[in-house]
RNA sequence: GCCGAAGUGGUGGAAUUGGUAGACACGCUAGACUUAGGAUCUAGUGCCGCAAGGCGUGGAGGUUCAAGUCCUCUCUUCGGUACCA
């Protein structure tokens, strides 16, 4: 046998045994208790990174270990293909979105291949193949039958230069990350899926997932956002137009004194018209357009305003109050107008203090008097109202009722709910994407496209153009198609493509019957295998693809096509995997390559040689140019030692900072168990002896019984922390202690008892270990004796009766601090465990002679014992 | 800005319900073995101190016999912020 582990050769051997003995092959089995675990696919960028990595190694340990305790577990694997950067890695390299994401798919899968991950490679899909999409299609198509997707105007970033849309990671300082020009907003017809339909049923259920993390269900709360107040109607003076604005402080209504439109507003144009304010709205609407319209751009801009000559009446006051529109109201949030009070509102104190517009207090703190003129900031707590007619005296939070029902009554208001949540805008104008499945008829208008023409297969002819514009629009061929409807000959498709989240918000359903053809999924498979049972991924998914993929099930339930409407039953949202960032002044950003080691912590740059700034530790990304290569470790450790080191370094959920010099820790470990096993074998193998599995109380020797006990409460320690807590690293932790007891019994010396007891621990080890680093352990487990795949034998269980040690340690404190230990036999009564401490000399001395207050003693792992003096 | 996290030795991290802070590693130091060592084994290693002891979980307060853990305030960093995926 081999001094050392040789990954090189055995790593191969046993993916190929895997392989040809077809073990992560699954099919539906009524008989066996399923068990799905799925980690989010990987988009195919080129390489698989140190990030997918972590992920696929964590969710692998999950399934070997499910496996292995019985479950009929479904693993697979596959490509979130669509996107945008195959279109601008076409136009940078002159290739075509297809190939190249094709030839990163093939690379990629024969890297997750030498990974050793147990995926049932006959499911793998891609998103990007007709038979996937095709689906999609014919769900978009379902969906805007039933109303749930609709077409409204919406904004894009726009870059007239190249005439092109551009998405927000491509819009730098306001400016195109091509050609520098400013970026301007610019409406388009644009396809949308209802999902504020279901805000109040994802916002409930959020509390109705026990298996998610909390944090990501609060994120997904407040980003649905619910909020209750009122919704009042303004009658703007002298025209039959009204204003409805939503506010969650109906409270303050007496002070608003002035209204604000946001600038795309349908009215705001109407308003001005006619009042000499309509060249200055002009103007604004101009300055504004180049403004990003979202909650996130809202701060980067100061807040600003223009008159529109118009006034409307305060439902409450009846006083004329003017109106503004304003780059700080968003039309996508709530009414696209808000009723300014700003006495109690920051942003409208701020925006009334700039345009000297009145501040009238209406609600103050109790006992306080609150004066207009030298507030210096509005006051948002409760308080009392004044300047509110019959409401004065009233508390603020009776009087939102209040004032609510009396608006009500007068027709002028209603209570109402408004979410945060906006619509899901799924229109991208490009190329790399599912078409949507509509034709635009002069007559006819949207007429969908008829199901038995699916799929609209993307043209594969297209040529992407070097500004990043789709080519749809210009492909005749596929753009020139007669109307189903009316068979006019000059119709044209639609030429915009689906969100890619659209793909990924299903393609767990589709791994369930990868092949199917008549329909998005075997009804039959979905049945037995979803929902996921545990789904793995990045956290920084919180949000979006989480609660997408809610919604499409939602809308599949609504459908009657599932029986369930939460995807995915618990989620590990795994943390990145972040290195610090490497800057050159001449070149930017370096790839770790690219710098050279001067000093400690001082590098040069590879290609001009000057000194390079080590920058902070973020998240691993290709354009901050911070990653670690996957093949290079492969190349000198192999797989075991990489998803040791993935695993260990820290627990899932965290943040893990990259460093090389853990690997090399993970090696040695591999290594010395490596050898305790050659020894085992060498010296106890030898003498034909049997393992021992009975109670711990039945050896005599006190050493292998210790041994014994240790290996005991390492099996349920690794059981659990891999079962419930996905704290890998503590179990790896827990069998390296393992490892060093066993190192620390001189196996020459050993009697046939200890010789037994090892043979256990040995044998938990290369289990417990198995789902961790699997081809190590299936070699280790054949050169050992057993039989078959270790895969195939089941998960140790650990004994009960063999978990107590012989001494309990006492620990004690004098008023809270440590002065002194001792151990007792298990079972010793707390009476005698007092009186010991206090004999104790180092405790006497703590002590003195003041007097006794109290003795506390905590009877836990360890007994702790507190002197009160 | 808003929402969500994280902060513990030189480093990664450990610490059921508040109960020995630093498990397990990396690194470092010394020793052993060796022709050699980036192999292996043994011992040591939070900081200050000769010691007794004192100080220590981003910072400032607080609750408690006892706080990394609970409460209040605060600083820094990271993720998301709807067209990156």
């Amino acid at each position: 046998m081999e001094e050392r582990y040789n990954p090189a050769d055995v790593e191969p051997k046993w993916q190929t045994y895997w392989k040809d003995q077809g073990l992560f092959k699954v099919t539906e089995d009524p008989s066996k208790e399923k068990y799905y675990l799925l980690e989010m696919f990987p988009y195919p960028s080129g390489k698989i990174h140190i990030g997918h990595v972590r992920n696929y190694t964590i969710g692998d340990v999950v399934v070997r270990y499910k496996r292995m305790q019985g479950y009929n577990v479904l693993h697979p694997m596959g490509w979130d293909a669509f996107g945008m950067p195959a279109e601008n890695a076409a136009i940078d390299n002159n290739t075509h979105p297809a190939a190249w994401t094709h030839d990163n798919i093939r690379t990629m899968r024969a890297q997750l291949k030498k990974m050793g991950f147990s995926y049932d490679w006959d499911r793998e899909i891609a998103t990007c193949r007709p038979e996937y999409y095709k689906w999609e299609q014919w769900l978009f198509l379902k969906m805007l039958k039933n109303g749930m997707a609709y077409r409204k105007e919406s904004f894009v970033n726009w870059c007239e230069k190249c005439q092109t849309v551009l998405a927000n990671e491509q819009v730098e300082q306001d400016r195109c990350w091509r050609c520098s020009q400013p970026v301007h907003q610019k409406k388009l017809w644009q396809w949308f899926f209802r999902i504020t339909d279901y805000a109040e049923d994802l916002l409930v259920h959020c509390d109705q997932l026990p298996g998610w993390p909390e944090k990501v269900t609060v994120m997904q709360k407040n980003w649905i956002g619910k909020s209750v107040g009122s919704e009042l109607k303004f009658q703007v003076a002298g025209m039959d137009e009204e204003i409805e604005v939503f506010t969650t402080r109906p409270d303050t209504v007496f002070g608003a004194t002035f209204m604000c439109l946001a600038p795309e507003h349908p009215l705001v144009e109407t308003l001005c018209r006619g009042t000499g304010q309509a060249l200055a709205v002009a103007d604004f609407l101009q300055k504004v357009a180049t403004q990003e319209r979202s909650l996130e751009g809202l701060e980067k801009y100061e807040k600003e305003g223009v008159f529109t000559g118009r006034y409307c009446i305060n439902p409450a006051t009846g006083e004329e109050i003017p109106i503004y529109t304003a780059n700080f109201v968003l039309m996508g949030y709530g009414t696209g107008a808000i009723m300014s009070v700003p006495c109690g509102d920051q942003r409208d104190f701020d925006f009334a203090r700039k345009y000297g517009l009145e501040i009238r207090v209406v609600v103050q703190p109790e006992g306080e008097r609150l004066d207009p003129d030298t507030m210096e900031q509005a006051y948002t707590g409760p308080g009392i109202m004044v300047n509110s007619g019959q409401f004065n005296d009233m508390d603020n939070d009776a009087a939102m009722e209040a004032i609510t029902d009396w608006l009500a009554a007068q027709g002028r208001g209603k209570k109402a709910v408004s979410f945060r949540l906006r619509d899901w805008g799924i229109s991208r104008q490009r190329y790399w994407g599912a078409p949507i499945p509509v034709i635009h008829c002069k007559d006819c208008g949207v007429v969908p496209v008829p199901e038995s023409d699916l799929p609209i297969t993307l043209p594969e002819d297209a040529n992407l153009m070097e500004k990043g514009g789709s080519p749809l629009p210009y492909l005749d061929d596929f753009k020139q198609t007669p109307c189903p409807a009316c068979g006019r000959q000059d119709a044209r498709r639609d030429t915009d493509t689906m969100d890619t989240f659209v793909e990924s918000s299903w393609y767990y359903l589709r791994y369930c019957s990868p092949r199917y053809e008549h329909g998005m999924f075997d009804p039959e498979a979905v049945k037995y295998w979803a929902p996921v049972d545990q789904y793995i991924g990045g956290v920084e998914h919180a949000v979006l693809h989480l609660l997408y993929s809610r919604y499409f099930m939602r809308v599949l339930h609504h459908f009657d096509m599932i029986d369930f409407k939460e995807p995915f039953t618990r989620l590990l949202t795994q943390g990145m995997v972040c290195k610090e960032t490497m800057t050159c002044p001449e070149h930017g950003y370096l790839f770790p390559e690219q710098a050279e080691k001067k000093g400690e912590d001082t590098f040069v740059c590879h290609l001009c040689g000057r000194d390079v700034e080590v920058g902070r530790v973020i998240k691993m990304s290709k354009s901050k140019k911070n990653v670690v290569d996957p093949n290079d470790l492969l190349a000198k450790y192999g797989a075991d030692v990489t998803r040791l080191f993935c695993l260990f370094a820290a627990p899932p959920e965290r943040d893990l900072e990259w460093s090389e010099d853990g690997v090399e820790g993970s090696n040695r470990f591999i290594n010395r168990v490596w050898r305790l096993a050659i020894d085992c074998m060498e010296k106890i193998n030898i003498r034909q002896i049997e393992r021992f599995s009975g109670p711990a109380g039945d050896l005599k020797n006190p050493d292998a019984r210790a041994l014994y006990i240790k290996t005991h409460q390492t099996i349920q320690k690794v059981t659990a922390d891999i079962d419930e807590s996905f704290h890998f690293n503590t179990a790896i932790a827990a069998v390296m202690e393992l490892v060093n007891a066993v190192y620390s019994i001189d196996l020459d010396a050993a009697d046939s008892e200890t010789a037994a007891v090892v043979l256990a621990a040995m044998e938990s080890m290369v289990l417990l270990l198995s789902p961790i680093i699997p081809h190590f352990c299936e070699e280790l487990y054949e050169k050992m004796g057993g039989q078959g795949s270790v895969l195939e034998h089941s998960w140790p269980v650990y004994r009960k009766d063999s978990l107590e040690t012989d001494e309990t340690l006492v620990v004690v404190q004098v008023n809270g601090k440590l002065r002194s230990r001792f151990s007792v036999a298990a079972g010793t009564s707390e009476a005698v465990i007092k009186e010991m401490a206090l004999a104790d000399g180092k405790i006497a001395r703590h002590i003195q002679d003041q007097p006794l207050k109290k003795i506390i003693l905590v009877n836990k792992k360890q007994i702790l014992v507190n002197i009160v003096v």
